[in-house]
Parts: C-alpha cells; structure tokens; sequence
DNA sequence: CCGTGCTGTGTTATATAATTACGTGAGCTC
DNA sequence: GAGCTCACGTAATTATATAACACAGCACGG
C-alpha cells in the first residue's frame, strides 16, 4: 500500500485497500469499526491531509449526523490507539495512517504551502532522539517526529 | 552551560547563567528583553519542566501582574521566535532553552511522570525526517522531535 | 519643538481545540 | 430477564490561542 502523498498515484484504489485492510484488522482483532468510526477514516483517507477534529466534524455535519465534539474525538481516539490515523502535533490534527500495522514509530513531512502530509517509518529509538535517550538513561515510549518544510510540487511552483 | 534535567545540579546557577546570556544576545542583535519578556523567562528557567502558557499566566497575576493571555503568548513569541524558548509541540507548552544559540533544531525527552524535559541537539535534516526528505524531494525547514517515555528517576521509582 | 512611524503594551472579545458529565440503548452472559 | 459492557447522544465546560483596537514611549527627521 501507501503511495506517498506527494507522488500521483491511483486515489482510489488508495482509499479503498486501507479501508479493506482496516476491516481485516478490526475483524482479526474484534475491533468494532462502527459506522462512525468506519465514515471518520473514510474522511481522513479521502485526501493526504490532516484534518482537525473540528473539520472532520464539520464534514459529518454536512452529511447529515448532527454530531457534537465528542463523536469525532471518539471515532479519532479509537482509531488513533488502534494504528488507522495518526494525530499530527504540529498542527492539532489527524491523518490516516498509510503504513497498515499498528505500533509503528511515524515521521511526517508536512507542506506548509499545500498542506499535504506524508508518512514514513522511524525505529522508536534511532537517530537524534534515541542517542539523547541512551546518554541520560530515559526509556523511550513514544515518539513525535514532523518535520515542516515544502514539498517537491510546491517547491517547483516557488521556483517558477 | 546546561545540565540536562535529569541530573542534579547547581540550578541557581543555570538559572543565572542563561539570564546573563540571554540579556548579552539580546544586547548584540538589539532586541529589547523587556520586564514582561524577562519574566516570563525566569519562571521558564525556574524548572526544568514544560509550562503552558496560562501556567504562566497564572504565574504573572499571583505576582500582581493583572494580565491577559496576550502578554504571556507575545512574551513567548519574543522568546520563541529569537530561540531563547521552544514550543514542545507534544503538550502545547513551553521549555526554556538549555543551549544558547539561536536557530538549532533541538529534541526533547519528555518523562510523563515526573513532567521535567531535557533538550538536546539534532541537525535539521538528520535521520530518519532527512532519509524520508530526501526521498521524497521535501525540503525541510524546521522539525519536531519529541520523545515521550520515563527519565532515570522514574524508571528507578517504578521498579522500586 | 513638532509631527511621524515604529514597537511594545493594556484590554476586550472571540476563535479554536478538547474534555467532562450524565443519560440511553443495543448486545451479550448467565 | 438481571446485570454487564461498550458505544453513542447531548449539553456544558475547560483549555489553548488569536483578533482587534487604543494608546504610550521613543527614535528620527524636519
Ligand atoms: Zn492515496
Ligand atoms: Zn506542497
Ligand atoms: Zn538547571
Ligand atoms: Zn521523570
């Protein structure tokens, strides 16, 4: 799977393996992708971009779910503690995980120009963070690594 | 200069020191380090922890300073954006630098018992943000790197 | 000396993000 | 069918951050 947000690729076709795969998972694990939860990751998957909380909410809103705060929390907490999105810090927001297996040690390029983000993996405990670690003796449980930068597309149209 | 948080060491000291050097660098690029701004730097200095900005706040008006969240978020954007401060992304709050210069890509160590932090220093494209940049044609202009886990005190408190 | 522009501050109001609290109902176990 | 758990509906609240506007101090050039 996974394209990464800043080649073109079959959006699709995209969408619709996680989706596929986030239902194996949920089956495999009796997880619950409830209808709320399942249309939450169909937004998020719709386009490499992070949405906030509010956004996302907005969005079922206008489909119809009169729905408050909390909907859109739940739905992100489920799938975020289940590896299907990840929250972006840098930016209070949420993106779709295109990595499939959950647990996974995240890095993020985020364009501020367009705004798209794509996802890479990182080991929990390499580079910078994890030598700082081992010198001070700090057991390492989470990491947040974004990166803020241009994107190839938008560095092209910068140039012109 | 700077310790790192976890271990002891002479704080008065560090406080003092990094006072001395912040006043010195805003002398040479003619910065203004005014009361509201200085003060709001030595409660960051205090510890070696992570304030958010109504901590500080409620910090300031204890100390009879009647203010409103502007004047804590104008001080840290001061502090901020001339590196005597960082924003740790991961808990929307706010550290005091602990190496000096200006325009570092620093990492964060976060113990989620304790709260203190400890700063340490990256290249802006090292790792696995700069494999993934380089990769993906992503120029990057600044990072967030934060690890979130247990410091040597708390790790030694657990086992006990 | 006076106007002008710049920077920083005081203050009010507002925007954005996230959580608490409490009740309801569906599905499951025994 | 009583008791349990999990997810959801809803209202209210808290937490974080910014917008907008008025004004004071000061440097600069006339
Ligand atoms: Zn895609
Ligand atoms: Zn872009
Ligand atoms: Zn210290
Ligand atoms: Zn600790």
């Amino acid at each position: 799977m996974a394209r990464t947000a800043f080649e073109t690729h079959d959006h699709r076709h995209c969408i619709a393996e996680s989706l596929v795969e986030a239902e194996r998972t949920c089956a495999e694990q009796g997880l619950r992708l409830t209808p709320a939860r399942r249309r939450v990751l169909e937004i998020l998957l719709e386009e490499h971009r992070a949405l906030g909380a509010y956004d996302i909410l907005d969005r079922l809103r206008t489909e119809g779910w009169r729905a408050q705060p909390p909907v859109a929390y739940r739905a992100l907490d489920f799938l975020t503690s289940h590896g299907f999105a990840h929250r972006v810090e840098g930016l209070n927001a949420f993106v779709a995980c295109t990595h499939g297996k959950d647990g996974h040690a995240p890095v993020f390029l985020i364009c501020r120009a367009c705004n798209r983000v794509t996802e890479a993996e990182a080991e929990l405990t390499s580079g910078a963070l994890g030598r700082a670690a081992k010198a001070a003796g700090f057991r390492i449980e989470q990491t947040v690594r974004e990166a803020i930068g241009l994107c190839p597309a938008c560095l092209a149209t910068e140039a012109a």
